[in-house]
DNA sequence: TGACCGCGTCTTTTT
DNA sequence: GACGCGGTCA
């Protein structure tokens, strides 16, 4: 009764294609959800729909990019059918859950904690140090990353040694030792009963293959299954789909191809091609018709687009009123595009009726922020920031989750490293170094030898053996405290006991108190935590509960409430999914946005979409901008607009006048320093309206042009002449004695070395 | 053992 | 500019 009368109403609110994707739910489909096309309405009234058709709320498996769009999409149902489903998360946090309820069968104990990527880099530094690699070439984060790159495509380090292809890469490459640390990384993760990002989504699937009885389980027990954002879906978490689905095929993926851009965390745009593959009967839906933007922001961003080669075609349009050109600002430094920014944001709010909240400013990178902050801050202007460090990297708070890691689970080596001598209890590197090794010969946990050293054989004084007792009883003490309260208790009694208070409280420095803040605000979220799962209906939360799904948080799940009325400062990546009435999009410079790392075809169409995901954010006006110079890497650099300016068809754009933009004295400066750097380049720039990036001079010398006996400048060091060259490619160097600073060594990657004659 | 300093390195995006 | 590392000194 009640479902027909919802049914009825909420159907109405979709246009024609977007209630045949909702309807079909026979077998498996693919909806190709064009940017602003409604593709999380679409998604959530077809799992309310699920629901009114009479399938049970815990057989509906919904996987969604973010918990934040997992918990908004649950309550919009909720309020649409009066039922919450139980089964929808991320992937990671989603399948955390099912794990740990198989631990055993693949060799972990329920209590497996969870790596974030910084505890996986220490592990991989500490692999490298134990075995006397080199750091410089073997690079933890280069090595961390081939090491994801592998789980993703479930290679394990048994396969890949298998393949003698492999070794005979990493010996031309010069890392002929990787297989070993990729060896011992995955027997040290299982040895402390740990698992790493990848490893969740490994294990799983190494969970279904093995135990076909417990994929079974899962697949009788999801009758329904939605993935939302699919382009964004890695190898890895596509098998997992596959194998869930394989028997009932009732399946549904929802993406865009063109607003893949994670393709550097393993995920795949090719996976929406094979996923009509694998599910042979798979029926295509296509959401063309975008609500969110004006004519000129969707026309401005598809004639963008249409320069990737790579892309499943399809036509979006917007009936919106065709809107406010895309407007194109230019500045002399980041300093005046952000002040350009500031009163750009203040122009618009005089004339219309916007909040704060209206306005986004969106950058290739975190570190691009600062200037932006200060300029708010100057102008008076409330932002919220996104990103950069999170609130979970802290070290105030990654030292008291270690200490709740460790509570829970005594194998976390990385957990233990952190505190065994944090605060300082005597406990230096050369007892460690001897735990550790014992340890790892006698195959058992840091923890064990450091509660009964002796018996490994372990020779310390007994000063130091009081010290390691001291400390295991502390944790052994947290254990059985933990075991019988709940895990607000367990963490303010460990912030209390560990030292870890008292560390931060003996002096009263700006940072100290900032920590203390840090560290009340943690203990007030693992309360809110407890009181959610309260109000959810469970009981005794313990810790356990609470650092099963913290390691997967992130910074955007707890908005608070005083960040109603602010412009919003984030990443392109960050805003995936987002929209805002007015989007800035800063710094579109060549080396930044394309990032100077992403140089083949592929990754520069991945660049292109990053900005197409950015303008798409737009409802009513999108402005970008890009500076002639910025400082970056603590010297200022010049650089041309990005190329994907000229992509974006003129008839839409419009730019600002050539150089209005002054602010304050240190424009002055800038600009002087500007006009004595590159004196030619004012004249290359023509005040029309297409932007010539092709033809104007590079700023910086082609370093193949340097030679030995070259007059050159440095923007730090300023005129020298080259002595010596050695090296190729992005280890060139050049040795330039300079007029005024002397000799140095510089790597002409980053030098930016100008020759004069 | 810990605090501090200076040097060199490296700079993308994040579940 | 930020960070990590190694060396030095108390």
């Amino acid at each position: 009764m009640v479902s027909e009368i919802t049914e009825n109403n909420f159907l109405n609110n979709l246009n024609e294609s977007q209630q045949e994707a909702t309807l079909y739910n026979e077998g498996a489909s693919l909806i190709i959800a064009g940017a602003g096309s409604g593709k999380t309405r679409v998604l959530t009234y077809k799992i309310a729909y699920l629901l009114t058709t009479g399938i049970q709320p815990y057989r509906i498996l919904a996987l969604t990019f973010t918990n934040k769009a997992a918990n908004e999409m649950k309550e919009r149902i909720a309020q649409i059918v009066g039922k919450k489903i139980t089964w929808m998360g991320t992937f990671h946090s989603v399948f955390s859950k099912i794990l740990r309820q198989h631990a055993e069968l693949i060799g972990f104990t329920p209590q497996f904690t969870i790596y974030d990527s910084s505890d996986s880099k220490s592990l991989v530094k500490n692999i490298i140090k134990t075995m006397n690699l080199d750091e410089k070439i073997y690079k933890p984060g280069n090595i961390l990353s081939k090491i994801s790159m592998l789980k993703n495509h479930l290679i394990s380090p048994t396969a890949y040694e298998a393949d003698y292809q492999n070794q005979q890469n990493d010996y031309l490459k010069k890392i002929p030792e990787f297989y070993n640390i990729y060896k011992q990384y995955v027997e040290r993760c299982k040895h402390s009963n740990v698992m790493d990002f990848d490893d969740l989504l490994f294990n799983t699937n190494l969970l279904f293959s093995s135990f076909p009885d417990v994929l079974q389980q899962y697949q009788e027990l999801f009758s329904f299954i939605l993935i939302d954002e699919y382009q964004d879906t890695n190898y890895s978490q596509h098998l997992i789909v596959k194998a869930l689905a394989a028997k009932h095929q009732k399946v549904c993926a929802v993406g865009d191809d063109a607003q893949s851009i994670y393709s550097f965390r393993g995920a795949n745009i090719d996976n929406i091609l094979t996923f009509q593959r694998d599910f042979p009967n798979c029926k295509l839906f296509k959401l063309e018709q975008n609500y969110r933007s004006t004519k000129n922001i969707v026309d401005a961003a598809n004639s963008l687009i249409e320069k990737n080669n790579h892309q499943i075609r399809k036509t979006i349009f917007s009936e919106n009123k065709r809107g406010n050109l895309i407007e194109l600002i230019n500045s002399y430094s980041d300093f005046d595009e952000a002040a350009s920014i500031s009163s750009k944001i203040r122009q618009i709010l005089r004339l219309n009726d916007y909040n704060y909240s209206d306005f986004a400013v969106l950058y290739r990178t975190n570190s691009q922020s600062r200037v932006l902050e200060d300029a708010f801050r100057k102008n008076n202007i409330p932002y919220k920031i996104y990103g950069g460090i999170s609130f979970y990297q802290r070290k105030e708070i990654k030292d008291i989750l270690a200490y709740c890691r460790l509570t829970i689970n005594k194998n976390d080596e990385e957990a233990l490293r952190r505190i065994i001598n944090y605060p300082a209890r005597g406990i230096g590197d050369t007892t460690q170094i001897k735990l550790f090794n014992a340890a790892h010969s006698y195959g058992t946990s840091v923890f064990e030898v450091a509660e009964t050293p002796t018996i490994f054989n372990v020779k310390i004084n007994s000063g130091t053996q009081k010290k390691l007792l001291d400390f295991t009883k502390k944790i052994e003490e947290y254990t059985l405290f933990y075991q019988a309260n709940d895990a607000y208790a367990s963490v303010e009694k460990i912030i209390k006991e560990s030292g870890i208070i008292t560390d931060i409280l003996t002096d009263d420095t700006p940072e100290n108190i900032s920590k203390k803040e840090n560290i009340d605000e943690f203990l007030n979220m693992v309360y809110e935590f407890c009181d959610r799962k309260a109000n959810e209906g469970e009981s005794n939360i313990s810790l356990t509960d609470f650092l099963a799904e913290v390691a997967l948080f992130t910074d955007q799940d707890n908005e608070n409430e005083e960040e109603q009325n602010k412009v919003t400062l984030m990443t392109v990546h960050a805003a995936k999914g987002l929209e805002f009435k007015n989007v800035f999009i800063a710094g579109l410079e060549e080396q930044l946005f394309p990032s100077a790392l992403c140089q083949t075809p592929s990754e520069l169409e991945e660049e292109r979409r990053l900005l197409y995901v950015a303008i798409t954010r737009a409802e009513d006006n999108c402005i970008l901008s890009y500076a002639k110079s910025r400082f970056r890497n603590g010297q200022t650099q010049f650089s041309n607009p990005s190329r994907f300016i000229k992509d974006i068809d003129s008839q839409f754009l419009h730019q600002q006048q050539e150089y209005t933009t002054f602010y304050g004295r240190e424009t002055t400066n800038t600009f002087k320093e500007y006009r004595s750097h590159t004196s030619k380049i004012i004249s290359i720039h023509s005040p029309q309206k297409n932007i010539e990036t092709t033809n104007s001079t590079p700023i910086s010398t082609n370093n193949d042009e340097i030679q030995v006996g070259s007059k050159v400048i440095h923007a730090l060091f300023g005129k020298g002449i080259v002595v010596d060259l050695e090296g190729h490619g992005d280890e060139r160097k050049a040795k330039v004695e300079f007029q005024t600073r002397g000799t140095k060594q510089l790597l002409l990657k980053y030098a930016k070395l100008t020759i004069t004659e």
